[in-house]
DNA sequence: CATGAATGAGGCTTCATTCAT
DNA sequence: TATGAATGAAGCCTCATTCAT
């Protein structure tokens, strides 16, 4: 089940700082917003929120420095701009995850399986969550937005669970929460470590087998843990 | 089993930049090294390689800043000490787990829970670990001595799958690396994003009944998915 | 006898510099450029001809700050256009004083007092002739307008003192300019720097008892000197 | 009388940007904060406190930029420092007039001729009152040391109106401070608004003869107002 | 070993002004 | 007439680093 990159940008951590400047039309606002945004998108997970170059943005997004206030105000507005569309792509993403028809198992391996490859596809997101969470989330607390966006993934987590215990297949009384905790971390720590953990294990965790190892992994867990 | 911290530093993330420097007695240059080393621990940690500040560092160290050139040489190499220091430590940490007499399960736990402690009283090592990806580990590409320094624990994790698969205890054919890398991965997640997730879910994730419920979590997942 | 402020603007140093804009009418040229010129009055009076902000002229104008280059061509024509104003206004108002059937010591009295009252009611006007100095007369060497509009009061001065010399109340041989200038600088200091003053002597300066006095003490000194 | 400048530098308005920089010898701290302070003087003098540009600043004194921040904080730190300095010039200089054996209309002559002619070749400080009364005296507030720093004039002309009081030559009931502010004020609005003033009333204000008949005119105003 | 002054490059932000509609 | 997007220059300040003592 091939799954497309549909993030706000296709930005993947590890590239060096060389660009290729979209001139957006003049003229024409919804364009540069989403230039700018997309440029800062690339810019903050590539090099960190204090790591980024405002002056490197705008290049990137091939306008003029000033626009980058005149639509977000400052720099960390438009740090919180991006994590915003950050969370509403994942958000957007979950919302379509579709279990319609499959067993309990096979629903938790497809939800393993989508936040793997998510993880995967959007190593920027991981990024920028580690620079608010440096930042000790000060962005976020002020976004009305981002708040209980990962609500609707409990939710179906917890519907599956309810299924797999009445059939027996799952073990009862599992916190959709933790779980839900558990199936990102064991894809998360592999991404957000991917470079160190390529130094000190002396692998290259960016192998295609060894991606397909890691998600097969990911969902023995999980379905270990879980069966009755 | 209370677990004492023995990190560099005390240091974890979320405190201001104020701090009490502690003036090492001038010419001791052991002690001037390590004040910086602490120093720089803690600074790197709470605000990242790029957001953290030379005068910073020897204001907290209570050192002129010219000793950070002399002893270390630049910024770079600093971090890089401060990395070499932090995986050192937790390599010390992870060689004194004692598993003499326990069932493979419960060597199982205590491997689990140790790292879970080690993360929450550690912050500051996800935070390094952090800044490193970021830097796409091109830090530690550098230095001999933080390769396979994790090998010993996966060493461990083996010997205790192959006892559990003997006893019947465990399933066979488990990888010790993907084991650990879920191990970590399941507390990983939670103290890396800790400021997020808690304003995401609205929830004190540092609160004490939080963090035991998450330990006993991991540990559950992790028992689970290994039982026979 | 109470004085209305009839300057172009109600404006008084100090405030800070929020605003409630005032939308003219649109596609109404006249107050439109009423509504600029007004706006800018305040913003330079308050912070000065380098402090002033198009942006907030503009914003306090409630017009696009396209308009303040279409009426007024640039920032330094637009504050020649307030300075032309403010001396327009001067010039009317000390046109209006009547010393009709006033005697030669209770003429002077009259001047200095209005003297005193119209910098005590605009004080924006001292801000703007400071600006106007600091950048060397530039804007007023320009226009013809401003040059010799003190003249009325100058003459009106000269037939007071000849009046009182005949009448034998005053001194012979003062030169109006020179009493003009003493007339005003003992209340143009006073007003000029009532904050440093404030602080300096740490007296309020702007009680009503201590307007009042200094007004009775700036009479009573050119009476003093005038009298025979 | 002839009076030297004694004033932290000899800037005086209307000079031009161009600028000599006066290199002080490197590692000399002394000299590099006198010479950042006496540029500063100038700069802030002959362009206002928003128009002084830092950059300008550290030409003039041909320093390296950061050494402003170095040794005073910010530039409105460097504005204080550079009133508080006029301040305290301004008091040696009024703590060295000497009436020593004047008669009382005498040693009132000496004072208003000190403040005149104080005035006339420290117009830069009168540039920095401006400034600082457009800034509503926010540095001054800020500071203990310029607080009732005019004090002693004010115990001066005390002293001397009871004497002129008692001598006969004096009228009584006269407030120090009201005549302090007089006196100076008749002299302040000529080189406060020197280029305003030349232009409205087409005279050369600056020409010695212009200079010398307003400080007469001064003394006389003055002398008349005090005889009994 | 230790200090504090000094540096030049570059960071984020803001300015007055003009363009396209 | 009116608008908001767009611009390039420049403003203040801070950085990691080195020099002179």
């Amino acid at each position: 089940m091939p799954i497309e990159d549909r993030s706000p940008s296709g930005a993947s951590l590890g590239h060096p700082r060389k660009v290729q400047p979209v001139k957006p039309r003049p003229r024409d606002p919804e364009r540069t917003r989403a230039a700018i945004l997309d440029a800062a998108t690339q810019e903050f997970s590539a090099h960190g929120l204090e790591g980024a170059r405002v002056d490197a943005i705008a290049e990137r997004a091939g306008v003029n420095k000033r626009m980058l206030y005149h639509y977000f105000g400052d720099k960390d507005a438009l740090f919180l701009a991006v994590l915003e569309a950050a969370y509403a792509d994942i958000r957007r993403r979950e919302g379509e995850i579709d279990i319609e028809g499959l067993s309990p198992p096979e629903a938790i391996a497809e939800v393993v399986r989508i936040t793997f490859r998510y993880f995967q596809q959007n190593q920027h997101f991981i990024s920028l969550l580690g620079s608010e969470n440096l930042a000790l989330a000060r962005h976020v607390k002020r976004s009305r937005r981002v708040k209980q966006i990962n609500q609707p993934i409990i939710d179906l987590l917890g519907k599956i669970l309810v299924r797999g215990a009445r059939t027996g297949d799952f073990r009862r009384n599992v916190d959709p929460l933790q779980l839900y905790l558990s199936i990102s971390g064991i894809s998360y720590l592999y991404f957000c470590n991917i470079h160190t953990l390529s130094v000190v294990f002396d692998r290259n965790l960016k192998a295609p087998a060894a991606l397909a190892e890691r998600e097969a992994h990911a969902i023995d867990v999980i379905l270990g843990y879980l069966r009755a």
